[in-house]
DNA sequence: GCTCAGGGTTGACACAGATCAAAGGGGGCC
DNA sequence: GGCCCCCTTTGATCTGTGTCAACCCTGAGC
């Protein structure tokens, strides 16, 4: 049901049939972390296929079924929900290695929206099958629960992001999540480009675009970043890490 | 390590040492639900100690080694988070039938302070035997799944509050969400008293507490509800409800 | 190479909510 | 039963961010 365009589009979609864990350089980081050679093998029969996705693809909307979770084998996603009276908010932005999808758990159907923001291919995990195998796999069982419970204390922290910070507290405190996550998956933790749009990042700090592109500009005036459209150069991670403190505390 | 204050100070709560999940009305709204007869027997076995807290006391706080997850069996609670730089922000309100700690899985510790805001009473659930049991009773794994994945929706529903309305929204989507979980168990929905101060409420929908008090003060001048002090009567729910559209929305 | 559309920046102004301040009121504790 | 503290309410003012608007830049498509 859901895909066909894509393979429609992409024929060579099919090389990578084989998700194939073991083979994988994100395992350390992903699904497979701390299982052995044997137990990896076994989640490889279980995470049978690929999916690839252009820009702007959803990968699943609010309200389908959901059957399966899946892993970001590269590119790049942002999820949001929407009210009736359409207003949206971004909930989060997904990178490689990191797992979409668990909303959809507790009502058997998605409770959210997953949008590629750029040419991107993710890993299906059904998830009947993976309940099956966790309960047979303690180390595997013991690692979704902690993925799952990551996923808790991540939105605590976006909570408290945006029930008590100010706009530029915010957007440095994104730019620094960011480069943190890039770093741990081997890329600069100083140089990047973002994916989304002023607006995206807006919806989900909780201000409009207008907003953070003065931050923006801001933290350039003071030298601590670069600015280039979507190419950022942070020149200043401890100077941007001031910024998470409130401006009265900074100056005492 | 926990509870030693309690212990010493309540004695009497080893009346309800054992738990008894079989007996707890609770049993539809909290984890046994879904469970046969002789599954929940089983998970009466795990569910092995009740706890008591006096008003003020906190059932864990951030740092704490992660052991257990927590069933409220009656009270109610609030979790906070805090910065280095002192803020705290309430992350929710739990209240019977709730799960609370979820958030220490992933990294074996707490990440956040739960406090009771009443005297109430939690089982307590040991969380590496609530793995085991539940690789063996699938339909506990598959429940417990849900619960988690239900923190993380509404973890999302939060974040939309806090991102995207203003406060008299937040206000509203705040008394109408304590309403439907206080019909759910059974109370009325129209009428309760709050557990927690205007400061903590504010805390929760990233307001100030004037800012919380002059809402309550402006919904009872339209009669939406009646206010005194932590008594509230919702008088008007159809009312409420179409405070959850934005302003220009609702004249339109 | 030009045009066009969508994203981004910047400025002026408005306003929701924060901040500061003062005074009531209720519940817990002695 | 009385006192005191904390919570709450309300008013006046301030300010950060939203809103509205104009313009610029860049990249895609013709």
């Amino acid at each position: 049901m859901h895909g066909n365009v894509n393979l429609n589009v992409i024929p060579l979609s099919v090389t990578g049939l084989k998700a194939a864990c073991s083979q994988c350089n994100l395992r350390e980081l992903c699904l497979p972390f701390g299982l052995s050679d044997s137990e990896i093998d076994r989640l490889d029969n279980l995470v049978s296929a690929r999916r690839k996705l252009k820009r702007g693809q959803h990968l699943y909307r609010a309200g389908e079924p959901f059957e399966a979770i899946y892993a970001v084998k590269s590119g790049f996603f942002k999820t949001d929900v929407l009210t009736e009276d359409g207003r949206d908010q971004v909930t989060g932005f997904q990178m490689a290695g990191e797992i979409l999808g668990m909303d959809g758990i507790s009502s058997e159907a998605h409770t959210c929206n997953a949008v590629a923001l750029e040419d991107s291919e993710v890993c299906l995990i059904p998830f009947a099958e993976l309940e099956s195998l966790s309960s047979e796999i303690r180390t595997l069982q013991s690692h979704f629960h902690k993925v799952m419970s990551r996923e808790i204390v991540r939105d605590h922290g976006v909570m408290m992001l945006l029930g008590s910070m100010r706009a530029e507290e915010r957007l440095a405190t994104f730019l620094l999540n960011l480069s943190q996550r890039f770093t741990a998956r081997g890329y600069s933790p100083a140089e990047f480009h973002l994916r989304m749009t002023r607006e995206e990042i807006g919806s989900y700090l909780g201000l409009k675009l207008e907003t953070v592109s003065r931050a923006f500009s801001r933290f350039q005036e003071e030298g601590l970043i670069s600015v280039q459209q979507k190419h950022i150069r942070i020149l200043n991670i401890p100077g941007l890490k001031i910024m998470l403190s409130p401006p009265g505390a900074r100056r005492a």
